[in-house]
DNA sequence: CTGAAAGCGCTTACAG
DNA sequence: CTGAAAGCGCTTACAG
């Protein structure tokens, strides 16, 4: 692959001046920028963004970590961020940890040693003290869903959206409701809990233990928490599925045992990935705005990337919002 | 960030030591070993690839470029490629086409330069000779569904995947069967009708082009072309869709219109994504195997980058397999 | 209006 | 057992 010291020879100037006309960076008469051109098309030339980056100290490209893109919900986010990462000249690196700390750490090594510019964390089985060699070498960092000292992040409310999922069941009439969570007590899972809590809370309902099931965000799990939860000797008349997926699971299982939905039993999921509109029956939801989370966690990082942020870290949180479609409905007598 | 030869003066030694410790690229005595791993430790010293991808002309980044990302199939498969590639010590950068062209050249323009060992092209709006600059650069290339002339491929056996469709409703009985396809006549559809029209042929039943029905590969126009179908004087009694998508939405419009599937009406999809085990009814579909396709895809681009294989261009052919679910079934008197 | 040269941070023959 | 130095392909002060 030819190299710009071919185009300068072929072209009869310096490499500055090839450099320069490549870049646009200073005056260069037309007649000598048209041998420029000509001599790069002859040759083909195409210039080489390692030698650039070494000595710009920059790579225009970021890295997404995400547990599994074969989530709908990560697919959906990811090519939100490819999109504007595009629009801003950036390209994305893909990753996925599933969940796997081991993973996680080889993959920070690999991305601090190609010098990504950013990275985009949507997961995070690592603690705080594994980021430090980020933030040590100052690698911008912005995370989803996770708290950490030092770094800029987008949150969503899920109180709040834990308490209206919650609380529109409440409305229907329901008072035996289930909950399908996240497989641990901590993080995510746990703020829309808390929500779900406070709803009961609320409305003078009490909280029954065994209508807690633990699920990993996978379809199968919210069909097996299901189950388990319509064995019980007095099973809810409402299930809230702390993502989509899992509420589709529990849609699947309700209509495998012919139990009609929403009629004799309501589901409410969160997330509102493209599927929740074609389950069956069409899901209720509280949505998270997918691409809006994905353009601000995209903008907040190019922000930080370019000096244009101050140097306290930034936070923002995003609503979610409830979309009322068939799964959920006022309860039997 | 520290560099090699910031560890070089630390450890008292020369930064081809340095260099050799890290790679283990020759014999270095224990004890200098151990004085620059501490050097290397107490300075956080990374590696900077993008020097070291300069001299040793490698980058160990792959491309993927699919035509959305937020398409269940193309997340499975861009999922089993980063696996692949990331058990073989490779990122892969994520590029979403959108079909769109110009996009396409955009981003194989940015790969260059960026200089990706190879890329994955699962998507080509592009014709052969756009391409032509990196068969010029000698960048390493694989495509799935396209075929090229030096450039190795993984196909899928479509036209029999068609056939085996067709047949399977035609078994069951079904003589009216629609076609819902992709855009256009070329490419991956025409191999899929193809099979269609021969199982037809093959079983005396006559063509009725009004049966076949062009989508763009989304639920919404396959529930939008299932319409269509179903306002025909004499509608099918059976739907072959070309891809999974759009079976689910005629799943969908089906279910809306009050149809009984599969009683009144079959439906058939391909490619079993993960989802359409849970549409509803589950989805019969000729299963393409995802995650060995995308483990292929990047073995062959690995043994290409590698010097593993011929000059000659590769092509392998994987077959899809019926897994019969619950959208179809023998047809009504 | 343009060029010579240093430097980005590595690897790797060459030499001893 | 280890080091000095050239080179990978660019950009960018500095100089005229």
């Amino acid at each position: 692959m030819s190299t710009i010291y071919d185009v300068a020879r072929a072209a009869g100037v310096s490499t500055s001046t090839v450099s320069h006309v490549l870049n646009s960076t200073r005056y260069v008469s037309e007649e000598t920028k048209q041998r420029v051109h000509r001599a790069m098309e002859d040759l083909r030339y195409r210039p080489n963004n390692l030698a650039r980056g070494l000595v710009r100290q920059e790579t225009r490209t970021l890295a997404l970590i995400v547990a599994d893109n074969g989530n709908p919900f990560f697919a959906e986010l990811a090519r939100a961020i490819e999109d504007y990462g595009f629009e801003a000249g950036y390209n994305v690196i893909l990753c996925n940890s599933d969940r796997s700390t081991s993973k996680e750490l080889a993959y920070l090594d690999m991305l601090i040693s190609k010098r990504v510019d950013g990275i985009v964390y949507t997961t995070m089985s690592t603690q705080q003290d594994q980021l430090l060699p980020l933030v040590d070498n100052n690698i911008p960092l912005v995370t989803f869903e996770r708290e950490y000292e030092q770094v800029d992040a987008i949150l969503l409310d899920n109180v709040k959206s834990g308490f209206e999922a919650t609380r529109h069941l409440i409305d229907l009439g329901h008072r035996r409701i289930a909950c399908i969570c996240g497989p641990d007590a901590k993080t995510r899972s746990h703020a829309r809990i808390r929500g779900y809590e406070q709803a009961l809370l609320q409305a003078g309902i009490d909280l029954d233990p065994e209508l807690i099931q633990p699920g990993d965000w996978t379809i199968q799990s919210g069909l097996l928490r299901a189950q388990q939860l319509f064995d019980l000797p007095t099973p809810p008349t409402a299930i809230f599925a702390l993502n989509d997926l899992m509420a589709i699971g529990a849609l699947t299982f309700l209509r495998e045992r012919g139990v009609a939905i929403p009629e004799e039993v309501s589901v409410i999921g969160l997330d509102n990935i493209a599927f929740s509109e074609f389950s069956c029956p069409p899901l209720t939801t509280i949505a998270t705005p997918i691409a809006e989370v994905g353009q601000r966690l995209c903008q907040l990082l190019l922000d930080r990337i370019n000096g244009r942020l101050p140097p306290e870290s930034q936070r923002f949180t995003v609503q979610g919002t409830i979309v009322t479609r068939r799964s959920t409905a006022r309860r039997p007598n």
